[in-house]
DNA sequence: CGAGTTTGACCCGCGC
DNA sequence: GCGCGGGTCAAACTCG
């Protein structure tokens, strides 16, 4: 593990490399298919890079920053920013390395991510779909912020927008209600042809790539598991989890990459529409947690930080100038 | 007792 | 049309 992205693997922090495959997998998300292009990005840290952004910095902030991205997609529909939270660290996490990967939220992001979580960090073939309605999601986006975000049906209570009225209806029948909403949810969801096509890419994602022995890795909210499942080509299973905030439908998927078990992958989607709960963040920061060792760490690492070339001098940017094959970098603290 | 987790079932889209 | 895989739900369960 001391190889910092040398492992299994071979990848973690910033893809950078076009013999790495994870190199195609940030080719995969093309901006021209409406998703994000990186390739070739390159950390400040690391000193330089080449793309149309110039540097994951710039990236991260048009993503977070409803001017950047405007920029960025040149329109002014560029959607709202999105805040990713993170900030307290409790996990044990002994060695952490991170590679951002964000995407528009189309239907195919799972592809990324199962590209990133399974075998294979090369899988251009579904890049088309990977990237479809980048963030113009995120304007949708907007919409689902004010909306309730997730729908709880049954006895939790439910959470409606726009199926008030059904709701209406009465309780008596709270089976049919459910089912209904259950078939209400996957559509809004997104899993309806319409929505998955086209709708669907409304939450914008950004997928991290952490060596850490914990699966979960505190990153400052509060998040509720809802689900787990097993993941095809892979021994790991993939854990769901949504914001337990009231109104916030930030959800994470949780899950070991097969080929590095010590790689967690972490895709967040969606935008928090509240503050940290432990309040360690800096607005707008996209922040990851540097855990480390199972206590808090002062010098917690955001990704603002890193990628704005101000990551605290306690953590060693692995990357190296030229880029390296086996992949680019990533966050290597010192006292591992 | 409330909040969070586990887990089997269900639904949907996609590929064949 | 069918089967597969991913994502979600929700009852049951656990924990503090």
């Amino acid at each position: 593990m001391s190889g910092g992205g040398d492992s299994v693997g071979g990848y973690g922090g910033l893809y950078h490399g076009h013999d790495d495959p994870a190199d195609q997998l940030i080719t995969a998300l093309d901006h021209d298919g409406g998703g994000f292009f990186l390739q070739d990005t390159v950390s400040p840290c690391a000193g330089g890079g080449s793309t149309p952004y110039a540097s994951i910095a710039d990236y991260l902030k048009g993503f977070l920053d409803p001017a950047g991205l405007a920029a960025h997609f040149g329109s002014d529909d560029a959607p709202p920013p999105c805040r990713l939270g993170g900030g307290a660290d409790d996990g044990v996490v002994v060695k952490q390395e991170m590679v951002v990967q964000l995407s528009g939220g189309s239907r195919r992001d799972d592809d990324v991510d199962g590209q990133l979580a399974g075998a294979a960090l090369v899988a251009p073939a579904n890049s088309s779909v990977l990237s479809s309605s980048s963030c113009e999601a995120g304007a949708g986006a907007d919409d689902d912020e004010e909306e309730p975000p997730r729908r709880r049906c049954g006895k939790k209570g439910r959470i409606e927008g726009e199926e008030e009225q059904e709701e209406e209806e009465g309780e008596a029948d709270d089976d049919a209600a459910d089912r209904n909403c259950k078939i209400r949810s996957n559509k809004e969801n997104g899993n309806n042809k319409k929505t998955r096509g086209e709708n669907k890419a409304r939450e914008p994602r950004v997928a991290f790539m952490t060596k850490s022995e914990v699966d979960h890795l505190e990153d400052g909210y509060r998040w509720r598991k809802y689900g787990q499942k097993a993941v095809k080509n892979s021994t790991y299973p993939r854990s769901y989890y949504r914001c337990t905030a009231a109104l916030c439908g930030v959800k994470k998927r949780v899950e070991r990459s097969q080929q590095d078990p010590s790689t967690v992958i972490t895709t967040y989607e969606g935008q928090h529409t509240h503050p940290s709960p432990v309040g360690l963040f800096r607005g707008g920061a996209l922040m990851l947690s540097a855990v480390a060792g199972g206590f808090r760490r002062p010098d917690l690492l955001t990704i603002d930080d890193y990628y704005a070339g101000t990551p605290p001098s306690s953590f060693l940017p692995l990357l190296t100038p030229g880029g390296i094959g086996g992949g680019g970098g990533g966050l290597l603290h010192p006292s591992i």
